[in-house]
DNA sequence: TTTAAACTTAGCTGTTTACCTAAGTATTAT
DNA sequence: ATAATACTTAGGTAAACAGCTAAGTTTAAA
């Protein structure tokens, strides 16, 4: 499978869960460390770390050892993969519709 | 878990396969029966079905029986919670970048 | 130099997912 | 009426996922 095809796999994937997007939420605020993401959730903390790792997988964060902390970050790059892919599907069926109307509004030329 | 959350959960399981999107760049090409989205793949019908359920699952896509055969069509309005929840974290950290440079824009001019 | 904090690793469980084959139903063509 | 087309349903398997507890490691504080 090509690796942008596998990039958006991971990049889906780590959006589809509520726990995940929580967590960019959270980031868009600022560089967190682990335990300051996971707070919120009540759930143990191997569990939500899991939920660290696919996010940093997909490349959405991305995150660094500091002393016993891991400092989490948000990397906005990552974010247009998925804005650009919907876009081009936006921009294909918006150029369907409009030769749609095109011929439309030729064929209600022609019956005038 | 709130409505608008399973929503997004949806769509992003649906994202997050590579025959899914694909399908999905087909039909902005226009509607499309079973077999004619199917064939480019080399996947029983059974499974590739099970990947328009879930499409359909996630209201990116709907569907209707004309005769023996099962007519997809794109539904975008669906797309735009996929986009607006992109757009909204994007949000969140421009404002905060834009905050943290009027803080070091303050910061400098304090030095001079 | 012990103790506490902040993760990390290992290993287990139930559920969901992605595929398959085989057999069934409904509609259209002959 | 028969046969072919276009799905659909049923049921099975292997792998991935989301959660858990218990036990480890590394760094900082007392």
């Amino acid at each position: 499978m090509p690796k942008y095809q596998e990039q958006l796999n991971d990049i889906f994937t780590a959006l589809s869960d509520p726990t995940r997007r929580g967590v960019i939420t959270h980031l868009c605020q600022g560089p967190k460390t682990v335990s300051e993401l996971a707070q919120p959730y009540s759930m143990s903390l191997p569990s939500f770390t899991q939920h660290l790792k696919v996010l940093e997988k997909s490349g959405l964060v991305s995150s660094k050892k500091e002393g016993r902390s891991r400092i989490y970050t948000i990397a906005p790059k990552h974010f247009d993969l998925a804005d650009n892919w919907l876009e081009e599907q936006r921009l294909g069926w918006e150029q369907r519709l409009d030769r749609l109307d095109e011929y439309l509004l030729n064929l209600k030329d022609n019956m005038q």
